[in-house]
DNA sequence: GTACACATATACTGGCAGGTAGATTCCGAA
DNA sequence: TTCGGAATCTACCTGCCAGTATATGTGTAC
């Protein structure tokens, strides 16, 4: 019994990991080539299998490109999930947030960038399914500034914007973030979370010496 | 004489006049189901013409692509272009671009989200030339928040940054954007290029009341 | 060692859509 | 009215690739 359990225990995990490499293989070509460009057998081939080996493991080209998507997002949505309903102030939470998010966003670069580009391609379900944890995103960070704002520590003129700006400015580093850039993804967290305190235009206490490098005259 | 030159140059103004609308009804397309998921087919349909006529003024369907991917980056290119070797100061400056750059996103949205979405499916030269007019605004725009920095106006932790992060926040909006959407385009600008003030951390005097909304206490 | 089940491969189909060759229509000129 | 050529259409081809029917191997139980 024990034995049969151990037995069907591994094969699921085995299940799993070949899912998982078929996912990440996927990954690197729908990002590098597109969704339309690339052939399941080229994933196949790169895997060393063939073709139905991948249909044994997803029911569909779709359905693999949907899977990617997801978890691209879940990883965003993930930070603001944590952030959220800690008990430290609206700043704290900010910082906290900013920086997860920018990791998130570079951690999950080609996830976003194959969501961002192959939306279309989805099947309608998928897209409404990912669709909705967007929006939780977005209206959660909105809550988060709303904390501020209440408190009077952000300064905003129009959340729903400050939101979308936010959003954008981070998200877009799945277009141009490069593994092998100038900045490590650290300092970039904290450089790009410093620039998010601008735009609600928080002075953050606890951000290291920001804007001490612009006053040179004056 | 004078007859055949009319007649030639209205002839020029005709098919230009076909070309510009097969562009039109491809960018609805291609926007709305994606390019690959774009007929030429139904492209032709929808203009009450047949596939052949299309092939009469684009030679390949990824040429009809590159011109719109490649119109949408010329008008954001403009922006900058227009307003960087005028003569007035650089929170002028970064004001005038900030609106004109925002009404040119909207403007080409279509075309934009295009670009960001299918630039995998263009040519290796077309991704080269389009590639390079990207670059040319950001080294500008980089231009500008130096103008700035450069007479202590603007206080910029990581100059290559900034740009990116405005580029990103207002490029953005080709994703979010609608045309019905809460606020007008005009409003949409001004109150972006506030945030791009914040960006900069510019307490631009011309600005008309901004975060006036925010200290409600205190 | 044999039988069964599961994993994986070989080999195929079917439809779609980009692109084109050749027919046809339309228009301006003489 | 007819001629020539440009514009446009009809009808077709061809390659590609998602998805599948069927075969084959491999390990495990008895």
């Amino acid at each position: 019994m024990r034995a049969t359990k151990v037995s069907t225990s591994l094969k699921a995990e085995v299940a799993a990991l070949k899912r998982r490499r078929i996912l990440e293989v996927a990954t690197d070509l729908f990002y590098d080539s597109g969704y339309e460009n690339t052939t399941l057998e080229e994933v196949a081939d790169r895997l060393k299998v063939t073709k139905p080996f991948i249909y044994s493991h997803y029911s569909s080209k779709a359905r693999l490109l949907a899977d990617i998507c997801e978890l691209g997002i879940a990883c965003s949505l993930a930070e603001i999930n944590k952030v959220l309903p800690s008990s430290v102030g609206p700043e704290q939470k900010l910082r906290l947030f900013g920086e997860g998010f920018v990791l998130a966003v570079i951690g999950s670069q080609k996830q976003l960038a194959i969501y961002n580009r192959e939306e279309k391609n989805l099947e309608p379900e998928d897209v409404q399914r990912i669709g909705r944890m967007r929006r939780e995103f977005d209206r959660k960070l909105n809550v988060l500034l709303d904390e501020g704002v209440a408190r009077g520590v952000f300064r905003i003129e129009d959340r729903e914007l400050a939101t979308l700006a936010i959003g954008g400015m981070v998200s877009w580093a799945s277009v141009w973030y490069r593994p092998r850039g100038r900045l490590a993804p650290d300092t970039l967290a904290t450089r790009i979370t410093n620039l998010i305190f601008n735009v609600v235009r928080c002075d953050d206490a606890r951000a290291p010496d920001r804007a001490r490098t612009a006053p040179k005259q004056r």
